[in-house]
DNA sequence: AATAGTAGCGAGAACGTTAACGAAAACTAT
DNA sequence: ATAGTTTTCGTTAACGTTCTCGCTACTATT
């Protein structure tokens, strides 16, 4: 069995004064004398003393937990996000509990019904595709629990959200391909109802018309973000067009290497024959080879910026709901050089 | 604010009975009558009421949460462990509590010594590097609180531990270069107070052994776990060896991608004029060239059984630590092949 | 008919902490 | 010396559960 621990109560027999002033003590506040403050630093120091979570929990109605629902966090871009959430939480004494939705809508409404709302004080989410079914995030802010989104977000939900510069990463990718001369670009890209998907593809037909290219909706693919989706939208797009695409931009560094794959496997000259480009700046993308030309996300300080948000969520409830967009960096590597 | 909570007064206000009948009724056990349980169940689900976890676990003095303390997540084979951690944590009701050390033995000591082990039921560790110091897992061990060791354990400290088969697996690995006909194998490895290190270097030693090839201290190259890592290794070995290896065997694969990438750079063929071969199996030996040889580990695996391990112990306080092993399988591709 | 047993429920304490209130002690100003 | 302030501390009631008793009203047994 587990031992018992130090409680106030035993700092409070051992000095022989009452639990509040101990309790005071410890918080450093309210009206203490400073000797008697002292006496109990030191106790609770020989004692090992360790509050209790649970009980401060109950009476002041607030854990120390936020959590932290995404998809995944096998791929660079979720687990870089965790680690900057993560690095804030920690310095400002917070845990973070982790769920995984494995991309299924059915797992994350599970999740976030199930939720024992009173053991969280806010919720970071990154949603699945849900087709505009986003009910059940609604309910827990509703309810009063603060809910910031990041990368992954709802555009008819209103919460804070925290997103890298889709738009204008995207437009900077295309313009680039276009400026090595490709001219039939492709886009294969995620679920046409998230916010991210739509940004990154106005940018996309934004830079082809300014540049009067013309947008040819079969050169745009959707599908998941994987990169057997890559592979899988190279072929879609190889079958399903006469006149082959000489560029893809890619949603994602997943999908752009599952399309490098793909197109070696076709013998395709990648950089020369095709460019290709992506979004994330995954370090993969320096180790594949042609190393892939990428849109770098500031994956580390959306964590960090997403969590701080949260945290004034927290600490103010009229704290009212921000949208941050943080910039996005054009990276030129190898595959998308014509030379 | 907050909006106050549904409780089990208010279910019991309702129906006119007792807390303790509700209670009783949502805990499905002990005697109740169905009818009014059914009453109570009905009550609950129409008021949406979630159980308050704090109050919980002040009376039966356990939280529902599992404590993580991983280096970082920002590779595949934690990230992948994690998410098999989560898996059966998920499906047993608990939650996972992150803790990141970034490596850094003084952020673990902190992260443990400041941990208000009230809030956690156990803990699954993977250390840092040490130089065996770990009074402050033995403390808390001490304490009461269960704790599970995985892939990077101490063997010094009486506890549960969950590893892949590092012996064999090193042993098949330098097994295959031999048998490929590589003869000056060296092994670029991690700190050495770690028993995985150990093991991995003994079953290298071994295989070296039993064919009759001398082990060459110079050859054997100490550093971290970090694709970096192996960089900087590759040059010392090239630095300090007058007689350059003609194979490597990596620790793991991040350690093996820098190593084929420092190799790329002298413009020494992989394959043919040098082997190497890594550990972890990462998805990124697929998509490196050439694909890189390795030993797979059950990283998901690892990560349930771990789990698995410390719930026995949470539930069974009498339950006796257990060492688990998981085997490794040696995967060949191209950066073995002499052709 | 008397007793024992059992099913079903309620009262109240406990878990460890904080917060509202008030009281004693010490100090200040008159 | 007296009244008024502060400073410092203790009492007590919460927070939402569970758990130990014990009570009532049946049913079964003799």
């Amino acid at each position: 069995m587990r031992r018992r621990y130090i409680t106030i109560k035993d700092i409070a027999k051992a000095l022989d004064i009452s639990v509040a002033t101990v309790s005071r003590a410890l918080r450093d506040t309210y009206d203490v004398n400073s000797q008697t403050r002292q006496k109990v630093l030191a106790m609770a120091n020989e004692l090992n003393y360790k509050p209790n979570f649970n009980a401060t929990g109950l009476v002041k109605r607030s854990t120390h937990n936020i959590g932290v629902i995404i998809p995944a966090i096998t791929n660079y871009y979720f687990s870089t996000v965790i680690t900057g959430i993560q690095e804030v939480a920690k310095d400002h004494g917070f845990n973070l509990i982790l769920f995984l939705t494995n991309d299924s809508p059915e797992v994350e409404i599970k999740i976030v019904e199930d939720l024992s709302v009173s053991s969280l004080d806010g919720i970071l989410a990154c949603v699945s595709a849900h087709e505009n079914n986003y009910a059940h995030f609604i309910e827990i802010i509703d309810d009063g629990l603060p809910v910031v989104f990041f990368d992954r977000v709802a555009d008819n939900i209103t919460a804070s959200k925290v997103m890298q510069d889709d738009y204008n990463g995207a437009f900077a990718a295309v313009q680039h391909l276009i400026d090595c001369g490709y001219k039939r670009i492709a886009h294969i890209t995620g679920p046409k109802d998230l916010l991210l998907t739509q940004k990154r593809l106005s940018g996309y037909e934004h830079a082809l018309k300014i540049n009067n290219l013309t947008i040819d909706p079969s050169l745009i693919i959707h599908s998941g973000f994987s990169q057997a989706d890559g592979i899988s939208d190279i072929s879609l797009l190889f079958a399903q067009n006469t006149q082959a695409p000489d560029a893809i931009f890619a949603v994602n560094d997943r999908k752009g290497i599952g399309a490098i794959l793909a197109l070696k496997q076709k013998n395709i000259l990648i950089g020369k024959e095709i460019g290709v480009i992506g979004f994330t700046n995954d370090p993969i993308c320096e180790i594949i080879s042609p190393t892939l030309s990428t849109v770098a996300e500031p994956a580390y300080e959306i964590g960090k910026t997403s969590c701080s948000l949260l945290l004034k969520h927290i600490n103010k409830a009229a704290f009212a709901a921000q949208n941050v967009t943080l910039s996005a960096e054009l990276i030129v590597r190898e595959s998308t050089q014509r030379g």
